[in-house]
Parts: structure tokens; C-alpha cells; sequence
DNA sequence: ATAATAGATGCAAATGCAATGCATTAGCGA
DNA sequence: TCGCTAATGCATTGCATTTGCATCTATTAT
């Protein structure tokens, strides 16, 4: 059994636990999610889909990411831009840190939402769903290059 | 001299340091996010200033955003939201809570960017110039009623 | 295996937020 | 007050995303 076949039965497995039919659109779309390095945008994710594809529609791909998203699969990023980003659910609470100057984000942990519970009084009492953190500024390349 | 004179001076005395002419549109636009208690999105303050200038234009608020922004006047907020809130630019540095059920935002203070600065190796070498931590969830109000 | 059905897709059009080109207006320094 | 340039109003555009609807298909019951 190839590394590929792998891939496929784990993803029908993951659509299945989360109660959505496994079509080969989507199977597609969160295979490029899985192994596309994650912080890829929905554009990208469509591209790169209709290499496979190439009927696949945009729309599929955004009602996708919703549905992905609602159910806890992948997890929708904002960074310094009109347009989202998407990556895998991790297991480990990390952020990022964008550059603003060559685009790369950096990722670091930090259980930020641990903090705020123990230390915030604020939040102490709230239901916490979602937390993100957003940084943008210059890695230390750009920041010489700026200079 | 009323309060209100003395308010508009203020606003006067800001856009000449930030060398932005002192036109009545901005005036007004300024003052809105000043007095507007924060959180402040395009649309309402659009809707707001047009009560005292009805030939107020959006693109002119959108505009005068983006200058403000720009020069530091004031901060673009990032909710669970496709379009952005407003608020002056805080003395010390806060972020917020978004209660996904009242719509509520409660505000808490964290220096986010020392902490990182001080414990995160990734972000040491990095010259952080935004910081925003987007957290989401229910109010303990809301907890309740979902209950 | 087949049929029924509820969900998913493709396509086109619509929506929401924000930005822009251009002619006109209005600050502000000389 | 004059002249220059930034700022505005208006209409239009751009971009990302969403939606309505007819068609198709994965899954469930027969």
C-alpha cells in the first residue's frame, strides 16, 4: 500500500468521522490543506486543486473551507490581508508572526489561551472558541534591508 | 469656551501635527471614533457623520481611515467579522473580547508585545510593528443562555 | 444491485467591503 | 487675495466571498 493510498484512507476516514460525504472534490481539497505546508490561501488551494481537477469550482472550494472550518478540521487564518488563510488544525497551540517585507510566516508556540484563563481576569469567565494572535512587522533580513 | 470648542481644537492641533489639512470631513470623522466609545466600524461612523454632514461621502471616510491608520492616529480592529472596527490609538496597549453571542466587546489590558519580546526566541529578532489578539467566544451572560 | 433522497457540485449572478479615476472644491501658505 | 495641491464627491471598479438553482452523486434503504 503506497503512502498515497495512505493519505486517501485517512482522509475519507476524517470525512466520515465529521459526517460529511466523501467526494473526490473533497478529498482533494483537504489533501492540498494537509500537505500543502499549511497558510495556504483559498485561490491557491483552488489552483492547485484544478491541477487534478479541472472542473472543480471556486465555490466548492470556499463552501468547503466553511464547512472544514465549522467542524474543527482546518483552521482560518488572518493576516495582514483582504483574503484568508487556511492550515490544518494543529495539536498544539502555536501563532505567527508575517512578515511584512518578504511575506514569510514564522511560527512559534504559545498557549496564549492558558495565559489569558490564568492570568486575565477578563477572561476568566468567558467561554473561550477561538483565539489568534496576529503579528506583522520585519524578520531580521528585511528590517537590514530596510535600513 | 465650551467643551466642545475645546474638543474641536484638539482635533485641530492633531491633524496639523500629523500635516493632514483640517477639513470639516475629517474633523468630524475623528471626533466620531474619539467620542464613539471604540469599536467603531466604516459603515457606522459613515452613518454617524452623515447626522451633521449629509453630503458626507464613503469614500472619504474610507480614505481618511486608511490616513489615519497610517499615521498612527488610530487602529484597525480585526473581530470574527469581514469588515474592520476603529478605535484612537490606545496609550497602552489592550486587546479584546468578542462574545459571539451579545456582540459585546470587553476590553483587557496585556502587553503582549514585551511578553514576546521577552519569551518567544522567534520574535526576537523580529521588529514587531502590529500586535492584535483576536479572541472569540460567549460572555458569561451568554454561556448561560446557551446552556 | 437498484432506487430513493438528501447532500454536494457547477455555473452564473449577486453581495459586501473597500479602493480608485476624475472632475470639482477648498485648505493654506505666499 | 491668489495659486497650488490636497481632499472631496460621485460613479465605477475590484476583489473575495456567498448564494440560487438546476444537475449530479454518495449514501441509505429496499
Amino acid at each position: 500500500m503506497s503512502i498515497k493510498t495512505e493519505s486517501v484512507q485517512d482522509i475519507r476516514k476524517t470525512l466520515n468521522v465529521a459526517e460529511l460525504r466523501a467526494t473526490n472534490q473533497r478529498e482533494l481539497i483537504l489533501e492540498i490543506i494537509r500537505h500543502g505546508q499549511g497558510h495556504l490561501d483559498a485561490d491557491e488551494i483552488y489552483r492547485r486543486a484544478r491541477q487534478k481537477q479541472p472542473h472543480l469550482n471556486l465555490s466548492t472550494v470556499y463552501r468547503n473551507l466553511q464547512k472544514f472550518k465549522k467542524l474543527g478540521l482546518v483552521e482560518e487564518l488572518h493576516f495582514d490581508e483582504s483574503h484568508h488563510h487556511y492550515e490544518v488544525r494543529p495539536s498544539v497551540e502555536h501563532h505567527h508572526l508575517v512578515c511584512l517585507g518578504c511575506g514569510q510566516v514564522i511560527e512559534f508556540g504559545f498557549p496564549l489561551r492558558r495565559y489569558l484563563k490564568r492570568n486575565i481576569s477578563e477572561a476568566k469567565d468567558f467561554d473561550i472558541i477561538d483565539t489568534e494572535v496576529r503579528i506583522a512587522g520585519y524578520c531580521s533580513k528585511c528590517r537590514q534591508a530596510r535600513k
